[in-house]
RNA sequence: GCCCGCGUGGUGGAAUGGUAGACACAGGAGACUUAAAAUCUCCAGGCCGAAAGGCCGUGCCGGUUCGAGUCCGGCCGCGGGUACCA
């Protein structure tokens, strides 16, 4: 064979793998089991560049546990219900079960290739019914324990439409089938009380040593726990409170008025006998839900004419005033404002021509305010002038406290400790999700259907004509025979529950499930026991929030029903959360002006290569489907193999950050792996042509080597041993890319070097191991290649001998004043005092000094040394 | 708006507070070849200089330090999330 032919090695190694079955999990009491996930994908038709570098990262570090004695668990499934689905049946017909497992056949189809070590017995896909139906038993259990219930709240409607849209489907406040206006409206939803674990989800995030500060860091933002004070302004007209919350009543002195939410129960009283209050509510219902919208959204205010008191002096009337800024669902609903030191308030104070007062606390001296509020940072001490608590002189959060303190032994307010967190709506008026197994019966109310029925499994069709998905709204509150069923408590007619569950439940739990992904339970203890937790958990940062905060309460609900340990309750102990592959994006527009997306395959040089038609380029976005920047890799595997595909998305960018895709590199990548091949060839070329006792010394060598006898074999044994720990510490703390690095310069000297065949056959065979978690078939097929045994993949990852890792001398750069003027090679271990006498002789410092004494000689060992002058 | 990141040559990027630009891509010069491809060797941050060497340089402004890409403060730009995209 003279050529590197990687889609001949690459099936072969595959069938090997597969024959041998090494990537089946089982327990096992001998070695310890180490469980690795990637964040599974969502089957949207095609892999893309995101996926490879996901899944790559992630069989590297699981082929390099296998190697270093590691009972492995790496499993494979689906997030295979969702919108896309249902988008795809409603603009070309067809029906998501078929769209979506047809993707799925397609996608396992591409992912194969890649030759990931993967236990595809574990598969399986979140719109299995094996799942759902496990997925609806812990929605019972839940319900059971009193984690789920049912409460209204706002979504967005399509008044056209006549159907509640997704986030995604607003696009600048409207619907994006109807461009209709969107409206808030409340409808009955069901909850999950991810609220009373918020302290504990809080605290818990301490413990996650391994997982990236600042994930840790949003969702403690997320969770958002803040101290501030509950307490009533008292209204002059009959004397009833508005009871407001506040986290900065150290303000209270600049109040200038009372704020309710269009939400708040008064709001909604004054409606109804006030029609400029309906008609202002209605205004403010517009637009969508999201909170960029509402925060982002122009401030709006209502008179309503009531006055209330300052709690602090009853002389001092407030006027209340309706806002859409303030929020029915975080505190009570109600503020009053501060404009002097709150920048929204100032601006909301200045627009309706409300009373300003000027700042009462500062840095310096009180100041009168204009058009910025003066809010000073928290930690900084402030002046506090006017003196109700008693203090002058605190910081941000010891006024806060102070004012609690004194509020509290005043009697008329209470500290209170909330959380930004909201309770989980799971609730989703959608076909392609998990049925909620509840029922409605008018005589019984909500009942939940019994566990023998599950699973409550989707209607495929409308007794044999199709579901239409055409029609806007849920095709189940349609269905002519799903919906009706009989109560599970009295037996007379009633309805099922036609919502579904939001995604982020089926992902809440699967980890788990892939422990015992056949059971008739959701999980089973023994397994649960033994394969949790993830030991390493790897997904893009875009979950840094929502995904992996559900997760963290499913597991604790879960193990609160008995359905797993303790110890699963944070059930990822460690997370790395890569960067996205990103890509410019292509647009034109419609007749419309509305945004139409090309694929970059379909664009050249700025131009749609079928019309010729300049494209707008936006710059760099993560790659997603309905931007169509996407790329497609299954190309470059065809061109170059997995291991170039593999090795390529590994080598290039660090795996935290983004990573742009570019189509060149590939190709040299694929070059570097040929070169690598040939020289296994010609290694192997030696033996065969019978280079004198080869085998024999490659025998000794292989079993230990001693320094000293040949200079050329010293320095290729040293670099080899110094590749290994380097290489090593590269995998275990996703330094990939600098491994690879690493990698690049070990094989130059190694192709450079003159050292012994046997040597060199030496080094070549441990080039393979360091690069088999990347290149796994290229590895295999040099390992055979130069007589090593058995699969390289089951192979005793290589240890760096301490000892070759010493260098007897360092270079060291001497600095003058900080900047580098010169070079010393001194002995490793000579002391402080001795380098200082070297470096004070070179020639670069004696002219600098020009005989005068250095002021300082700062000598850090093996590091640097710097004279400063 | 708010929360969290990121910003280094023509490009991707390397660098426990200690020689900025490792390794690679693209580029240039050369070897081999009838030729091309492939392969191999060498060069390469910018400016000045024949060279030795010098000055500048990690988005911008300032600070801490003997020493800052790295730490701190303030800006600018870009990206992610923002609870119904997954």
């Amino acid at each position: 064979m003279s050529r590197y032919t990687a889609a001949e090695i690459e099936a072969r190694w595959q069938q090997a793998w597969d024959d041998a079955g090494i990537f089946r999990a089982k327990r096992s009491k001998n070695k310890p089991k180490y469980y690795v996930l990637e964040m599974f994908p969502y089957p949207s038709g095609r892999i893309h560049m995101g996926h490879v570098r996901n899944y790559t990262m992630g069989d590297v570090i699981a082929r390099y546990k296998l190697s270093t004695g590691h009972n492995v668990l790496h499993p494979m499934g689906w997030d295979a219900f969702g919108m896309p689905a249902e988008n795809a049946a409603m603009a070309s017909g067809g029906h998501p079960k078929d769209w979506t497992y047809g993707n799925i056949d397609d996608m396992r189809g591409q992912m194969k290739p890649l030759g990931l070590s993967i236990d595809w017995s574990r598969e399986f896909a979140t719109c299995d019914p094996e799942y759902y139906g496990q997925q609806q038993a812990l929605f019972l259990d839940f319900l059971d324990k009193g984690l789920v219930y049912r409460k209204n709240a706002v979504v967005n409607w399509d008044p056209v439409d006549m159907t509640v849209l997704a986030n995604e489907q607003v696009i600048d406040g409207k619907g994006w089938r109807s461009g209709a206006e969107v409206e808030r409206r409340e409808l009955t939803q069901w909850f999950f009380k991810i609220s009373d674990f918020s302290e504990e989800l809080l605290e818990a995030l301490d413990t996650l040593d391994d997982w990236p500060a600042k994930v840790r860091l949003m969702q403690e933002n997320w969770i958002g726990k803040s101290r501030g004070l509950q307490f009533s302004f008292e209204r002059t007209d009959d004397g009833d409170p508005i009871e407001v919350y506040t986290t900065r009543p150290d303000t209270l002195m600049g109040a200038s008025f009372v704020g309710i939410s269009p939400d708040h129960p008064l709001a909604k009283e004054l409606a109804e006998s006030n029609p400029e209050v309906a008609v202002f509510r209605a205004e403010c219902a517009k637009g969508g839900t999201t909170e960029e919208a509402l925060e982002k959204a122009e401030k709006l205010g209502f008179d309503t004419g009531i006055k209330v008191r300052h709690p602090l002096n009853p002389e001092w009337e407030l006027p209340v005033w309706i806002a859409n800024f303030i929020l029915m669902d975080y505190g009570t609903g109600a503020i009053f404002a501060c404009p002097a030191h709150d920048q929204r308030d100032l601006d909301f104070c200045r627009k309706y021509d409300l009373p300003v007062i000027d700042t009462f606390f500062a840095l310096q001296d009180p100041q009168p305010v204009g058009t910025e509020a003066f809010v000073p940072p928290k930690t900084d001490k402030v002046k506090w002038v006017d003196h109700f608590t008693g203090i002058d002189e605190a910081t941000g959060q010891e006024a806060i406290d102070a004012t609690i303190d004194f509020a509290e032994n005043a009697g008329w307010g209470t500290g209170v400790t909330k959380y930004r967190l909201r309770d989980w709506g799971l609730s989703r008026q959608r076909y392609w999700g998990c049925p909620i197994p509840v029922v409605h019966c008018d005589a019984c109310g909500v009942v939940p259907e019994k566990k023998e029925n599950l699973p409550v499994e989707l209607p495929y069709d409308e007794g044999g004509t199709p579901i239409d998905f055409a029609t806007p709204g849920n095709p189940l509150d349609r269905h002519p025979t799903w919906r009706d069923c009989t109560c599970p408590a009295c037996g007379q007619p009633a309805q099922r529950e036609t919502d579904t569950m939001d995604t982020f439940v089926d992902s809440s739990w699967y980890y788990a499930r892939f422990t015992a992904p056949r059971a008739t339970t959701p999980t089973v203890m023994e397994e649960a026991e033994y394969w949790m937790n993830v030991d390493q958990y790897i997904g893009g940062i875009e979950h840094a929030i929502l995904h992996l905060l559900y997760s963290r309460f499913f597991a604790r609900a879960m193990h609160i029903c008995g359905h797993l340990p303790k110890k699963a309750c944070e059930p990822f102990d460690a997370l790395f959360t890569q960067g996205m592959v990103t890509h410019e994006i292509y647009q034109t527009r419609d007749a419309n002006g509305r945004p139409v997306y090309h694929l970059p395959e379909d664009v050249e040089e700025g131009r749609l290569k079928a019309t010729g038609e300049a494209v707008e380029i936006i710059p760099s976005a993560k790659m997603s489907k309905s931007k169509k920047n996407v790329v497609d890799p299954v190309n470059i595997i065809e061109a170059y193999g997995a291991d170039t595909a593999r090795w390529f998305v590994l080598s290039d960018s660090p795996p935290e950050r983004d990573v742009e895709w570019t189509a060149a590199g590939a190709e040299a990548a694929h070059k570097f792996l040929s070169r690598v091949w040939r020289k296994a060839r010609d290694l192997a070329d030696m033996r065969d042509e019978g280079v004198k006792d080869l085998d024999q010394s490659l025998q000794e060598i292989m079993d230990s080597y001693e320094l000293g006898i040949n200079a050329m074999d010293d320095e290729l044994m040293r670099a080899m041993h110094k590749t290994i720990d380097e290489v090593t510490k590269g995998v275990e703390s996703f330094g990939f890319n600098a491994a690879i690095a690493k990698l690049y310069a070990f094989f130059n000297q190694l192709s450079k070097s003159s050292a012994a065949a046997s040597v060199q056959w030496r080094a070549m065979r441990v080039l393979a191991q360091l690069m088999s978690p990347m290149t796994p078939h290229l590895s295999e097929e040099i390992w055979t290649m130069l007589g090593g045994e058995g699969l390289v993949a089951e192979a005793p990852w290589p240890e760096a001998d301490a000892a070759m890792l010493i260098e007897d001398t360092v270079t060291l750069p001497i600095q003058i004043n900080g900047k580098r003027r010169a070079e010393i090679s001194v002995p490793k271990d000579m002391d402080k005092a001795e380098v200082e006498k070297v470096a004070l002789a070179n020639d670069a410092v004696i002219r600098s000094l020009d005989g005068a004494q250095p002021k300082k000689v700062i000598v850090v060992p093996g590091r640097i040394v710097n004279v400063v002058i």
